[in-house]
RNA sequence: UCCUGAGUAGCUCAAUGGCAGAGCAAUCGGCUGUUAACCGAUGGGUUGUAGGUUCGAGUCCUACCUCAGGAGCCA
């Protein structure tokens, strides 16, 4: 029994490999079947002569997707296809586990309908194995990376007992007859988990009820968020810049072959190595005012339009970014539209000491971060002017009365991460089963 | 939620208001090097739903449903 990755290291030697069938072509006597088992595909090649004419005609009739077992001798061909690809499997048995029914997804173009409500099936393809393994790496680098930094990993609750920050987007559930809701962020518990052990994470998913219908929406994604003691805007925008170029230099390591049948161009993704470009909100609009100004298409005018003091739409951020071959950090954003808990700038109250990172190619924001107000008395206000009930926050506002320290985090979001470095059009690939405005199944 | 577009065979798509079609898949036959093989044959339809206009509607009109692309919001 061997995994197929593992086929050149059997070459001349006689293997069993147990999976699925990829694909078969019928030359009449001649038989090829690709075979998968989830770690590659290998092609097996059946010859009439060579064969008993059961094993012969049981190789005929499989059908797409069947469940076998074949046993043969692993040769070196260059016309082999598959992953690796390069060696095949010359037949000399094979043991069918079950037939498989007519397959509804064919290797040809499908529509995206289609090819979401078979979802289940469709995870076998070579692009979502290709894509999966980069998440599952991404994920792995992820922790490893803070682990290895001195971060703790501290897991926060899904299931909140009030508004982390706007409860129109928020999942309500029913909580023995008590309203409740799904986490969309676990930083307010991240801040108190800080103040227990320095630097800290946490990863899962979270959930967000907007009814927002795009490429880079989901309602159910999975988010890293570490949060660091006496850390300053400074300080997070470095280890940001750390953070996010391992992750990348991990990936190209590890899945050149992945990123290949992605056809993905690896040449933007080399360039990712700190120091990343750093530009003020003030310096962006002023840049996007500019690129607005340069531009003739009327179209894209429309969408470049801005005046200070109003959020980044997407026409914006990939604007932006196209200014740079590697992730920029924007800082100091209005303190009026992002959350209350970001510290004013010295001097300056109408912006905070906030950062987001833009990714390249216009795959717009993918951490979102800032340093707290640690000001209890600042707090207290900001909480008055937003209106919310400082009751529902008592815990949080305890942090401020016992030990308060300047600190700092963010959340990079790992779907626009994979949708990223896989060159992606839209997120709904990147997680196994995407969570959408319009799609709960399968 | 708003704007735009699309729903026809299992899938991908054709069809001036006038007989419902092709390729792939499936089934059968042929082929010893295929890379989404190729060649021949066979079966396969409530044209998204409900109304309407018309001698006649896949095609035109109205409403609804579903999906896609974009916007807003965000990671």
């Amino acid at each position: 029994m061997i995994q197929i990755s593992d086929i050149a290291a059997y070459d001349g030697q006689d293997v069993t490999v147990r999976g699925w069938l990829y694909n078969r072509t019928d030359k009449g006597r001649l038989q090829f079947l690709l075979v998968r088992d989830g770690t590659g595909v290998v092609q097996c090649v059946a010859f009439k002569k060579e064969l008993p004419e059961n094993v012969f005609e049981l190789a005929q009739s499989l059908t797409q997707e069947s469940s076998l077992i074949i046993t043969g001798t692993v040769r070196a061909d260059e016309r082999a296809p598959g992953q690796p690809g390069g060696f095949e499997i010359g037949i000399k048995d094979i043991q069918l586990v079950q037939l498989a029914g007519e397959f509804p997804i064919q290797p040809k173009e499908h529509g995206i309908e289609f090819l979401m409500d078979n979802r289940h099936l469709w995870l076998r393809s070579s692009r979502q194995w290709a894509i999966l393994r980069i998440r599952a790496t991404i994920i792995n680098t992820i922790r490893n990376w803070l682990d290895d930094h001195g971060y703790l990993l501290v897991d926060t609750p899904i299931i909140s007992p009030a508004a982390g920050e706007n409860t129109t987007t928020l999942f309500e559930i029913d909580y023995f007859g008590e309203s409740a809701f799904l986490a969309q962020t676990g930083q307010l518990y991240n801040e108190a988990n800080m103040g227990a052990f320095g630097k800290v994470y946490c990863f899962g998913p979270t959930f967000r009820a907007e009814k927002s219908k795009t490429r880079r929406h989901l309602m159910e994604f999975w988010m890293v968020e570490p949060e660091m003691a006496y850390f300053s805007l400074e300080d997070l925008m470095a280890m940001e810049e750390q953070f996010v170029s391992a992750i990348v230099q991990a990936v190209l390591q590890k899945h050149r072959p992945e990123l290949a049948i992605l056809e993905r161009d690896t040449t933007h993704l080399e360039n990712i190595k700190p120091p990343f470009p750093r530009i003020s909100y003030d310096e962006a609009v002023e840049r996007v005012k500019k690129a607005y100004a340069e531009t003739d298409d009327a179209e894209k005018k429309a969408d470049l339009a801005i005046e200070w003091g109003t959020d980044f739409g997407a026409a914006h951020e990939t604007s932006i970014a196209e200014m740079f071959d590697r992730p920029v950090f924007v800082y100091h954003y209005p303190t009026a539209v992002k959350a209350f808990y970001m510290q004013p700038v010295d001097g300056r109250p109408e912006v905070c000491r906030s950062v987001d990172l833009l990714a390249p190619e216009g795959y717009g924001e993918i951490t979102g971060g800032s340093e707290r107000i640690f000001d209890p008395a600042l707090l207290d206000k900001r909480i008055a002017e937003i209106g919310i009930n400082p009751a529902s926050y008592a815990w949080y506002l305890d942090l401020r009365k016992y030990g308060s320290v300047p600190h700092a985090g963010f959340g990079l979001g790992v779907e626009r991460t994979v949708a990223w470095i896989c060159g992606l059009p839209h997120i709904r690939e990147t997680i196994p089963y995407a969570r959408m405005l319009n799609r709960l199944y399968p």
